[in-house]
DNA sequence: CAGACTATGATTAGTTT
DNA sequence: CAAACTAATCATAGTCT
């Protein structure tokens, strides 16, 4: 049999299946990355490390002359980031947006091994989405509880299940 | 209406149709990165630089950190194995975690049409992120900071492929 | 013209060899 | 255990709006 259903997005518990499926999609990533390059004409960097520590690499022209570059541009967009930007004034972005934003927060910095300050502006990101999300279930209910008909904007792609 | 065959593997001429692939394809790059990392619990970085140089970066734990690990491999190789950086806390990793649990759960719902039942969840899961960064905070400020080491995110903890 | 749509090729999870 | 296989999902090129 083949897929009996969509994949779960989230760590695959068992190891010997982790291991097949890293090398399976780890070949399909490699693959992507350089149809980009090639098809687009852009450099592109890629490094992985194999749950063994393993290393795997893809540059279309070099490893080190990519992360000079974006050694700058990190620099450069540091002063944009600093300070509470976007995230907390624009009550008009989309929950998922703003998620992202807080993602993309959390990696930049280390949120596990942040400070007492750092996490402070955490728990603000984490408030004004938690109020966004409360409002918006508050909307979605008022506009009908039992129609889904708007659920999903691709189409067939029903889902119910979280991964909470 | 779709694709007549199949694509080919040659630099794009036409400078429109070239920037509407790259976006496409660099979505989809990102996506798959983002899986990867997620899914097979491995460290994964990421640079693209546009046509137009703009930058774009994913990664699974911070750009320098991964960089600095490939360097240690492709550059001086030297192989000392320091047993304890692979900590696996699970009071440390229950934040970062659980934000990966919200991107997942962000990316496969859409979060901003979805209906009540979802944003229930999504409430929920924004409801045990911030408890958890506030506990996290408290902590840091009994424990005054001081300890500032690098994420590790490919929580190997001595596993290895064992039988199958 | 940026996004939605859709048909089709590409990827891949699970299975078999 | 890796490689081939297969069914089903996923990505996306071209089109439309």
């Amino acid at each position: 049999m083949a897929r009996r259903g969509r994949v779960q997005l989230r760590r695959i518990e068992d190891k010997a299946s982790r291991q097949v499926r890293f090398s399976k999609r780890r070949a399909g990533l490699f693959k992507k990355a350089f149809e980009l390059a090639l098809l687009c004409d852009v450099e592109v960097a890629l490094l992985v490390f194999s749950p063994v520590g393993k290393l795997y690499e893809y540059s279309s022209s070099s490893i080190e002359g990519t992360y000079d570059r974006y050694q700058q541009f990190a620099g450069a967009r540091r002063d944009l980031n600093e300070g509470s930007t976007s995230i907390n004034s624009d009550e008009n972005a989309s929950i998922h947006s703003r998620l992202r934003d807080i993602t993309a927060w959390s990696l930049q910095n280390n949120a596990d091994e942040s400070d007492a300050n750092q996490l402070e502006k955490l728990e603000k990101l984490l408030t004004n989405a938690l109020r966004d999300t409360k409002s918006k279930k508050m909307l979605a209910k008022q506009n009908g509880e039992g129609s889904r008909s708007r659920a999903n904007s691709s189409g067939s792609r029903g889902q119910e299940e979280g991964s909470a």
